[in-house]
DNA sequence: GTCTATAATTTGATAGAC
DNA sequence: GTCTATCAAATTATAGAC
């Protein structure tokens, strides 16, 4: 399946370079050294392989972020939470840069993004409240707010470690954490 | 120009709703109830039909701005800078929707965009230091993301102003403003 | 699984008349 | 300023051979 793998690899460069809908079969078959039927027998649509791509980054992405995420104290998910977004794009940068630079126009993209983090506004809402804020969904929404803007701002900017974790600390003395 | 204006208000709803590789001339044209011909004849081209949007957009935006954000004392600055999304959002939602849209892809979009939060950066810089807090660049650094996902999120989901207003005050808290 | 050839449609843009 | 008619190129997708 080293074909399949080519137009996915292809396919995931060049929708990160001018998004979905700008991006040929033709340019892609071309990226992948293959023929544009290929594409079609392997994926069915344009589409279908976006959404394969799309697939295949959320599963990763859940993979890595589960261990992350439970179990923690309220003080420990909020911690999780701002740093989400360095773990996300440190263990996928290339999918991310593609999600910052397609999400805002792609039905499937967003679709996605909107069933990954879902749970995560009751579990920072409940965590707010026990630790006493007086406003605990208005903070949730706040945060999550501000982690889309950081996981966009890193993915599209690929600044360096130690800049990204000052970041991070800075946001992190916010909350007292 | 009545021709030319309904040419201008077609293109940023078809633009907003399917990004501006997209959206055709040809459906430009009918939603103006013109002929395809005339956008050429104005405008040269489907690039330059965007860029006159973006650029009457980021004249307004500067006009409204201005105003709020000189002679300011740093406490000041950063409080205006934190109800900016609002400002803009408020005074121009249709073109902020559709930059929301297509900045992340679209070169044109993104370009005007820097030049328009350019000076922000240094200001906020300065009012964080004579604040005295440690790290101003880094402060400045991670306010502007916020403030650029507050601005994306006010333009996507259109809250009403109650709610827009409480997130705006909740953040403000966090500078102790 | 992979290719060549091609169909059917849509695209941005121009010519020329009024 | 505005239109009709038109073009050359590009687009997604399929048929059929190997």
């Amino acid at each position: 399946m080293s074909k399949k793998q080519d137009i996915l690899d292809a396919a995931l460069k060049l929708f990160t370079e001018n998004g979905a809908r700008a991006t040929s079969t033709k340019s892609i078959a071309s990226e992948a050294e293959t023929s544009e039927a290929l594409i079609f027998k392997h994926f069915g649509s344009k589409d279908n392989l976006l959404e394969e791509i799309i697939k295949k980054g959320y599963q990763a992405a859940a993979k890595t972020t589960s261990p992350y995420l439970i179990g923690q104290t309220p003080k420990e998910y909020i911690a999780k939470m701002i740093e989400l977004p360095i773990i996300l794009t440190k263990s996928n940068p290339d999918f991310w840069r593609m999600q910052y630079k397609i999400i805002a126009l792609n039905l499937i993209s967003s679709r996605y993004h909107d069933i990954f983090m879902r749970p995560c506004f009751e579990k920072l809402t409940i965590s707010f409240e026990k630790l006493g804020y007086k406003q605990p969904a208005l903070e949730a929404e706040l945060l999550l707010i501000h982690i889309d803007g950081v996981w966009k701002y890193l993915a599209a900017h690929a600044l360096d470690s130690e800049r990204e974790n000052a970041l991070i600390s800075t946001m992190k003395e916010k909350y007292n954490l």
